[in-house]
DNA sequence: CATGAATGAGGATTCATTCAT
DNA sequence: CATGAATGAATCCTCATTCAT
């Protein structure tokens, strides 16, 4: 493993030996983790780096401030979130499929990724306060708005959903997404999130379907 | 020289307040619009008294401490949320008909709240603090979902609606209106919220509907 | 002293009772010696506040910040200065009793002073570097050269001065002084500034003398 | 493995000094320049490395710490401004003459220094500020003020110049170069130095001057 | 020797809370 | 009761210095 020969000669530039954004996802994961459980104003720099196991000064080595660390901690975490979403959609190319595949993508991430969905909830907290510019919160919305009504359109187009509002109907199925989220935290093992998960693609399914279309 | 009698006992005490209680939900007021605004950590006392139109010391003669106060002005917020909407459901017995009123007086609220309603990011955060025991979140929302399940039982007793879990069912619905909230506010003029409403129960009312079930 | 009966009915506003400008001032004392003592960048907040007799955050409450603090002392340092010198100046009319008078008020300011007079020397630094607006040096030696050329120039008219450049003359004198001021605070006991002064004045006031021209 | 013969050596050392003096006093100028211009306290040591083409734990193989660089640094620089003066007094042995080159010599060196020059100020805040030892700054003025008393005490034994005390003229006459040297600064293009140095030597000289004694 | 990544002691500043008036 | 001046604990961040490579 590691094999790296001439790499000896640029011993000068001594720098990416050990990979600089290795240490620095490695910071912005104990950050989302520390914000996730603490919030972001009660989470100390201190406990982020006793967390990532470096010094405090070390992640101003790569972070120019809290805020900074926040931001680029969050970006991360939604980049691998769209990541997953995307690699399992492109799958599916069938809209009723698609959707199913989408809800459950989200609730199997939420599952899977433990205490540290509870940064969502920074996140809003923070996206929604005017006058932060730290993540483009509104754009991800968009996005994710536009990926569901484009699914929602296609089923419009076969004629398998009903005739709906694709752009309000992606809101608010991404808007129980989140709310669902949010009870789930909330309410941990008394929250059955498979079953709550199954209720509401079936509620989805069927208020969507064009079965009972005259 | 500068004879003024009663006036100088009236002239320390802006508002004439002889109810004590009052003046606590005049304090309470102005925290909901502060915390709102500025996030429970980053709003200073000194804020939320300069709001309240008191001095910085006045807050701690009526709550112990800044956490005391989030969490009566909250509960407030909520009490206040929680009169309004029981109100007008007193006066729909039909299932269908008090389903479409709850979602509907939801969406007013949230509507008629303007600002304020930003506070329910912070309660959420705090909510799903561990440890935090402020209010108590959970029961509010199994409160909740009580009464959602309640109508939706009592429409399928009515066989009005689908054959569907009631419980999840309920905490879908929930969690849609949370996040249609979310994306409301965070896109303010450019969210519809009214057809967003409109068709969210569209989309639970016919997803519901036991129309076009077997 | 300080009659203030009436006082009690203003008791709403509370605020000067004990003067608010007396207690900034009484930190800005502070200030000056410790700056003086330590300079500027060695100078801790907390050895003011200790030096003031005051909370550390009790500074706070009257300066925005160490460099207002600063700012704030070193201008009430040099206003101190200039009122004494004018006061005296005041009772001189001839150029050359002028001339004397303020030579000896500086060096008397300068003996009275103690160690307070080392801030000159963080007002020298502070003052030359770059981007640095904290107070006005520049005017202060301008207007302060603009007054002893003007006496020299008074010299000059009245025939008592030999025919010399008053404003680099001026620059010359006042140099001198700030060298001497150097000097005595290095040398301390061991340089006779009563000595010094005379022997300067004596320097000036012969190389200013008409008596030898042609 | 790893086989890195000449190549990788001299790649690593861009400049090949093989004097370790040099390096050194390369260091040192790059100080004096940092420092001078931000001053001490606020000079970082990688501003320093970063001028002088070095890494900053470099800076470390030569002196312990910013303090022994600082001392170094300033030696230097006074050494150099010694050697300069030396040089050209040696050339002129008549009182007159030589008072006149020392002027001179000091004005041409603060002329030519530029910004360096502004590192006289760290020197003298450090230097009154008790307990720094970092260098001998009483010795220098002291070693400065005999050379200059000795000129004028040659003066008086030769009876071309009037009856002053040495010392304290001597004294006046170093505090009077280092005043201009301040108003040089603290003005730049708005200070005549040129015309500053000539209207000084003519009031020295005219006050030394045995021309007017009885 | 040279380097710069890592470190943590140290310091300015904030702000909830107290308490004399 | 009401007030706001005073306070210091708590925290972010800087930067001289170290040391593995």
């Amino acid at each position: 493993m590691r094999v790296k020969i001439g790499k000896s000669t640029a011993a000068c530039q001594m720098t990416p030996v050990f990979d600089r954004e290795e240490k620095k996802a490695q910071i912005a994961r104990a950050a989302v983790k520390i914000f996730a459980t603490r919030g972001i104003a009660r989470a100390r720099m201190a406990e982020v780096a006793e967390a990532a196991g470096v010094g405090k000064g070390t992640i101003y080595e790569y972070f120019r401030s809290k805020d900074e660390l926040f931001e680029y901690a969050v970006n991360r975490f939604f980049d691998g979130m769209g990541a997953e979403l995307e690699a399992r959609l492109s799958e599916a190319d069938d809209p009723v499929h698609a959707l199913e595949v989408l809800i459950r993508t989200t609730f199997d991430t939420i599952r899977a990724s433990g205490d540290e969905m509870h940064i969502m909830f920074e996140i809003w907290a923070e996206g929604v306060r005017s006058g932060v510019e730290y993540f483009d919160l509104k754009k991800m919305y968009a996005d994710y708005r536009e990926l569901i009504s484009g699914i929602i359109s296609g089923g419009l187009d076969a004629g398998v959903f009903r005739r709906v509002d694709p752009e309000m109907t992606a809101a608010a199925i991404i808007g129980a997404l989140d709310g669902l989220l949010l009870q789930w935290i909330l309410f941990e093992e008394g929250f059955d999130l498979e079953s709550a998960s199954r209720a509401f693609i079936d509620l989805v399914m069927n208020g969507l379907s064009a079965r009972g279309e005259t």
